[in-house]
DNA sequence: CCATAAGTGAACAAATCGTTCGGCAACATA
DNA sequence: TATGTTGCCGAACGATTTGTTCACTTATGG
């Protein structure tokens, strides 16, 4: 990719989230990311159709990164029992979530964190799929999965308003008030 | 207040309430609320200030009546133990949110609900904090308290979207998954 | 050095917003 | 019933924001 379009790209969503951390989503103006990213307009409509599809490219780039490399192949040789397996797996998105702060503390800040959140729950529905088959008598399967998506989206919005909190921490926070 | 006035509102909110089945809060256009509620532009202004005021306005009303009539009093009668107080609660006050469902469904579509989920959490929080006296060695007051308000919240949700369970289901899934 | 690709910024129509105002209908009170 | 008040109507208005277009400059890479 062109070195001016990367450029371009970088700066707009710079100026997005830096704006998301001073006000609501719905209240930033096209006119003021131009602005602040120092690009025109005609520019920003060459790289996003609508300020929708800003911020659902923004949290798709994030959630990329942040559920990127899983260690997937390499817990599944870890034959020391179930336990370590989750750590490993939870602690490492962590880590990639707390070298995307700078864009996702904005982007959490719950007037508009809605987007982000259900990308989030989504995709830790998925991986975290595999350990959730053992189920509690009584409660919906459904209604597990759900509860620890949520719970994780949960956790990671309130790190995100938190610092000071390692990954390590952040990970015992979330396993010690969850069953999985 | 005048019968016109309350006809007028609650064409409103029925409108209202009617499109965010259909569509996300964003794309809700003043107008359509008025060609649904058939209601004139300017008694829209003179009712609410803005849209947001709308949504605002009808969250309150919820929640209002979801935490109204609180069995306080009552539940601190209750000398058998702890566990009946909270199960009392929860379950008095599920019974009122399947009393405001025709509301709630459109509104938690998760494309608009989080105005209302914040209410929840926020209220849900004042209301079980009594109950988190009891705490997690080496887990932060203030993230538990958010987990079992998030985690509340989030039942909730999920509850509007998958009928046929009754409150006191609803509140053994709860209590099933989460610690109190 | 040149052809291609990207960015600029002004100008545009369209949609939506929130306000205003004169007139009509419903209500409450005497 | 008569009357004054309150709420609703709906057209019209200026203001903002949106997304597009176009003729232009500038950067990039072969």
């Amino acid at each position: 990719m062109d070195r001016r379009q990367r450029k371009t790209r970088e700066a707009i969503f710079a100026a997005f989230t830096g704006l998301l951390e001073q006000k609501p989503y719905a209240s930033i103006t096209v006119q003021e990311i131009l602005e602040r990213a120092d690009v025109g307009r005609s520019t920003f409509y060459a790289h996003f159709e609508t300020k929708d599809a800003l911020i659902v490219a923004l949290c798709s780039e994030i959630a990329d990164h942040v559920f990127s490399g899983d260690p997937a192949g390499e817990a599944t040789h870890d034959f020391s029992g179930a336990g370590k397996d989750v750590v490993a797996l939870i602690t490492h998105i962590l880590y990639h979530i707390q070298e995307s702060r700078p864009y996702l503390v904005g982007l959490l800040k719950s007037s508009s964190g809605e987007l982000f959140m259900a990308e989030l729950r989504h995709r830790v529905a998925q991986e975290l799929a595999a350990e959730l088959s053992a189920g509690i008598e009584g409660v919906p399967a459904d209604y597990l999965a759900n509860h620890v998506a949520c719970d994780f989206a949960e956790t990671v919005r309130w790190w995100m308003a938190h610092p000071d909190y390692s990954p390590e921490q952040i990970c015992a926070f979330f396993l010690a008030t969850t069953r999985l």
